[in-house]
DNA sequence: ATCTCTGCAAATGTTTTGCATCAGC
DNA sequence: GCTGATGCAAAACATTTGCAGAGAT
């Protein structure tokens, strides 16, 4: 039986309101704001629970960390920033590709 | 310089002779076979100087560990069996993806 | 002889696990 | 009160690094 805790219910808050995919250390970072004591062992097994229950989905990118989002936002793709080293959601999709990052920013192969 | 060593020879020889990419530990074992004593630190340190010189790639498959193939083979795809969790590399290309896999395989979104 | 490369062991970084305690139900 | 969830520390992995000695040129 699964149980509503505070942890949980912090980070499926941190995931609601993400605007971008994040790590366990981000997620953490994050959810002790609202639950200091908060250890990454509970992000990480709180992580494969929604990832397993199909609840959250992870991004993975290569020679990156995984990063995890919440399933079943409308369809994007996502932009990985070699200079700040963060992923971003884009709207636009596959057409154009060589124009899809924002201003500012080049397209690497 | 670079030097010409055994070490380097025997992992220059598996990956010319793999018919899949290989991750570091089975690039490890294969060449003890060839230079007994051999450590997984140079496996290590060998692939990193090839795929910077850009004679080897890195085949990314999320929530796999990085496997390893020689740069300029043919044009190709590859291939994930969850089963035995190996890499395979298919010859045909993007239309029919359904009917890419090899016989006794499906395929999964 | 020089200077790079290697093996080994230790360091790092990430993810998982054991276990006593805590807290939902 | 039961039982699952948590925090902490240790363990398990994967990869990197320091260093003294081995080997290529």
């Amino acid at each position: 039986m699964i149980r509503d805790t505070r942890q949980r219910r912090a980070l499926r808050k941190i995931l609601e309101e993400a605007d971008r995919p994040l790590t366990p250390p981000e997620l953490l970072l994050r959810a002790q704001s609202m639950v200091p004591r908060l250890g990454i062992a509970t992000v990480y097994r709180t992580l494969k629970e929604m990832t397993d229950e199909g609840a959250v989905t992870s991004v993975e990118i290569p020679g990156q960390p995984p990063r995890y989002e919440r399933s079943g936002k409308h369809h994007h793709h996502h932009f990985f920033c070699r200079a700040c080293g963060q992923v971003f959601e884009l709207e636009s999709c596959l057409p154009g590709i060589n124009r899809l990052a924002p201003d500012g920013f080049e397209v690497q192969a």
